[in-house]
DNA sequence: TCTTCTATATACTCATCGGTATATTGATTA
DNA sequence: TAATCAATATACCGATGAGTATATAGAAGA
């Protein structure tokens, strides 16, 4: 509708929006900051004046776009669940018998788990979190396991998957798939991909031979 | 050889191995205490007051018996450690094909996720140690890491395990059985003994039906 | 142009906590 | 009995780090 149709001219003068975007674009900055830091060394260990160095800014720039350190963390945590979740419900409404959309699902979730926030979901105890915040973060969790635990189900019913203790199996998979949250090194011989597909099919194989 | 054959007079004197025990006794005590609360509230979140404090003594007393705090983290992960080693040598020298002996090193294993001490080792990551501790760390669990992928090898060599890719395939394993060290409350409905078999069960028989 | 709002910094407060200096008490040994 | 050592406490020090009070500079709006 307005102006601002060239962006031939790049005016030092934001609108509304820019300046909005602007503003996102911050927070975000400082969220991808923070997220590294509290994943190489760990949320206590790292203070909000690192972030801010880091960034070349200072303290109470970060209290400016975000509340307080938990909030941070909080929101850290909150992107990798939404990931996580996002990975189940895609995943999920896909075509294929159990097993195959629960494969892809698995895969998914793997490969967020060597995403920034979503290693943060797995690194961050509910020990760093207040009680409501835990109460949320496990709310979360738990949505995800369920679905992991309905695809399961669809699968045992349409004989794509043996009829295994679902609760136990959905446990199994995500302990294993979240581990590359704690060892994976972005600099690895493999890429995330190959770790994925290799876990996957380990998990969906299992270790005795086929006869 | 000497006296204190009857214990029907329990004497106020104690003698040298006595103190000795008593010491070693209390040493145990102070790492008990300190474990269980690192593992349930995060180390850094952990004053070494507030362990004092369950104790009825005071920290110079912790002091006294461990050097500094991350002396204590440290004897409480290496115990964890030992645990692990020895379940996995214990389990390796015994008789069997190589998925029969793997299979009772992944359940050792996973009870001692369920322990105390096991449970440190996986809720403490590397960023909690100096770095000579942190080297001491990764080195003794490159050696459990090995000794697993071994009987992988031994196992597909004897035809009793599927050919996997050995090193993915004990990164799935030791991550899968990881995991009751961060969810496992001891008072859940299944015993140790069940989940661990369960886990096991899962991972050897994969998830797709088997002819 | 005057006011107000946004973004940012400097410099501070206050609590926590690891670690230590030092005192005390009682048992062991010479 | 004097000297020593082990076990324990109280009371302190110093650092770190979360969070805040306050100032400033510039843009937006009236």
């Amino acid at each position: 509708m307005a102006p601002r149709l060239a962006s031939a001219a790049p005016s030092p003068f934001r609108s509304r929006e820019e300046r909005e975007r602007d503003r996102e674009e911050k927070r975000e900055a400082v969220l991808r900051a923070a997220v590294r830091m509290f994943n190489a060394r760990g949320f206590h260990a790292t203070s909000l004046d690192d972030v801010a160095a880091s960034l070349g800014i200072s303290k109470p720039t970060i209290y400016h776009y975000l509340g307080n350190k938990e909030q941070v963390l909080i929101e850290c945590v909150t992107r990798g669940l939404e990931l996580l979740s996002a990975a189940a419900d895609t995943a999920r409404a896909q075509p294929g018998d159990g097993l195959a959309r629960l494969r892809s699902v698995l895969r998914s979730y793997a490969l967020v788990m060597m995403d920034d926030f979503g290693r943060c979901v797995v690194r961050t105890g509910d020990e760093f979190l207040s009680p409501e915040g835990a109460a949320l973060f496990r709310a979360r969790k738990r949505a995800i396991d369920l679905s992991i635990r309905a695809l399961i189900e669809d699968g045992i019913a349409d004989g794509s998957i043996a009829p295994v203790d679902v609760r136990m199996t959905a446990f199994t998979l995500a302990g294993a798939l979240n581990w590359p949250g704690r060892w994976h090194a972005p600099d690895g011989l493999l890429s995330p991909s190959e770790i994925a597909d290799a876990m996957v099919d380990i998990l969906i194989g299992g270790l005795a031979p086929r006869a």
